[in-house]
RNA sequence: GGUCCCAUCGUCUAGCGGUUAGGACACCGGCCUCUCACGUCGGUAACACGGGUUCGAUUCCCGUUGGGACCA
């Protein structure tokens, strides 16, 4: 019995990006579906554009989506023998033969090719003839296998099969003149060599799929199972890249987005489960499987995300909110509040209405900080005369207060509304105003329960102030 | 340009020959209501086009168109 083995072999060329999160999620959910390994390899081959600190977001983005693998992760610079050794083999086989043909060459003949509107492919100078002894490796070595004619078949478990005519192909590059092996052989070399039996990738890879089936045969491999799953596209339809917004993956940390929803909003993008929307963990663990992935690539919709996240915000445990709220507090300079059950109590009234972190801080503004603007709109509205009558016997009634808790709030209110025969709205609104500097907020009697006895009667009173200052013009 | 992939509401999708074409996001309205939000009820909105196959095509086949990827 072979254990399913995947991996997610990212060229650490930048930050961790959207479409390969997806990709790295799929490959972790089918192995983790089917009981097998997750394994983790970095394709740094390409030392120009490879950098540490990209393998190190990787590796952060990966773990903040709490993608664990179970190997690596490896690298394919620590493997350069191995390649090496490989190459040589395939030599002597007979299977490659050294290309001297010099780059410009290649490059002029492709030129023409292009002008004559042919394929620009490789014309096979190099290849032996007969049996030529192959020389130098130091040579460009090419794959001499390529059969002329048949076709080579991609069994792909999301795209089904799809046929590639044999004299499409040329003879690739194995290893430069250089002496550093190509990506479409060090991929090859290193899947066999680690056992992957699923490779799952974007469906950018699949035009250099077949030639990798012959490498497999040549290296005297069967290949695994392929499954090219759709790309993820921006609004404009094009490849999503960083013109369309964010594309990190912890951007989206920073954004103050939750990792559970970004995993959750990604997985729907390209597979489904009948009607399902939400899935925990355990759920997409147990009900992945690469048949319900779709074939037809997907548009990155942000909306869709942040519907997702103000979901996982509202079922979150305050606990567990307060705690993740603080550093997103510090972030927009407001001091860190030193009660966090105060700061679960503030959270719990306005969670409902947050759909990120950060937007959860913005509307606590008014928690957060006591130097609160009243907005000239609001003010105009609903601080107006009539009010200040209201409001002094309010600022009586609440200082009296002994419990300062929800119900014996309302009963002040209560109390005040009947005596004056006034609609709760024209109290709370400018109470409102008074202490939230804004005409939208959470529940009136929360928001004074939680800012406390003292906090509430120091704004109301600025507020009786400014009416004061209305009345006696000049 | 060549090769390959793809095609259901604006978006993500269900559908696997016979459905009033379902759900979700977004949008619009009602209800709830101290504002906003949540919740809830309802609404607008899709099978790209043309040929076949079939008693019957969204579904199967072939074209066209459109989009995408790879090749440099």
């Amino acid at each position: 019995m072979s254990t399913v083995r995947t991996r997610f072999a990212p060229s650490p060329t930048g930050y961790l990006h959207i479409g390969g999160a997806r990709t790295a999620l799929f490959n972790y959910l089918f192995a983790r579906h089917h009981g097998g390994k997750f394994i983790l390899r970095i394709e740094d081959t390409d030392r120009e554009r490879s950098t540490e600190e990209a393998i190190e977001a990787i590796i952060q983005g990966l773990t903040w989506l709490q993608l664990d693998w179970d190997e690596g992760p490896y690298r394919q610079t620590e493997r350069l023998a191995i390649y090496r050794d490989k190459a040589e083999w395939l030599l002597q086989q007979g299977k490659a033969y050294p290309c001297v043909c010099a780059p410009e060459v290649l490059e002029a003949k492709r030129k023409e090719a292009l002008k004559a509107k042919r394929k620009p492919m490789y014309d096979g100078t190099c290849r032996p003839k007969d049996r030529s002894d192959a020389e130098s490796i130091a040579a460009a070595l090419r794959r001499s296998s390529t059969p002329f004619t048949g076709t080579t078949i991609v069994e792909d478990e999301v795209k089904g099969p799809v046929v590639f005519e044999n004299s499409e192909l040329d003879d690739l590059i194995l290893v430069r003149s250089g002496g550093t092996p190509t990506y479409n052989f060090c991929v090859v070399v290193d899947d066999i060599d680690m056992g992957i039996t699923h490779i799952i990738r974007g469906d950018d890879h699949l035009a250099n799929t077949p030639r990798q089936i012959l490498l497999y045969d040549a290296l005297g491999h069967t290949p695994p199972q392929f499954a090219h799953v759709p790309l993820i596209l921006g609004l404009d339809k094009a490849r999503l890249s960083k013109r369309h917004g964010a594309t990190s993956v912890m951007a989206y940390r920073d954004m103050g987005y939750f990792p559970e929803a970004l995993v959750n909003y990604l997985v729907r993008l390209g597979w489904s489960h009948g009607d399902q929307e939400i899935f925990s963990r355990d759920e997409l663990i147990e009900k992945f499987s690469l048949d319900a992935v779709g074939k037809s690539a997907g548009i990155f919709n942000p909306e869709k995300l942040l519907w997702l996240n103000s979901h996982y915000l509202r079922s979150r445990p305050l606990s567990q909110l307060a705690d993740e709220i603080i550093p997103f507090i510090e972030a927009k300079g407001y001091p860190k509040p030193q009660h966090p059950e105060w700061l679960a109590r503030m959270i719990a009234t306005l969670a409902e209405r947050a759909k990120t972190l950060t937007e959860l801080v913005d509307l606590a503004h008014f928690y957060l900080s006591d130097d609160i603007h009243i907005e000239e709109k609001a003010a105009k509205k609903f601080l107006t005369r009539e009010v200040l009558e209201p409001l002094k016997q309010l600022i009586q009634k609440l200082a009296a207060l002994r419990d300062f808790n929800e119900s014996e709030i309302e009963q002040a209110f209560a109390t005040i509304l009947h005596e004056r025969g006034l609609p709760l709205g024209e109290l709370a609104q400018p109470v409102r105003v008074a202490l939230t500097g804004a005409a939208v907020s959470p529940g009136i009697y929360e928001i004074i329960a939680v800012l406390g006895k003292e906090r509430t009667l120091r704004r109301l009173n600025s507020a009786v102030e400014y009416l004061q200052r209305l009345d006696s013009p000049g």
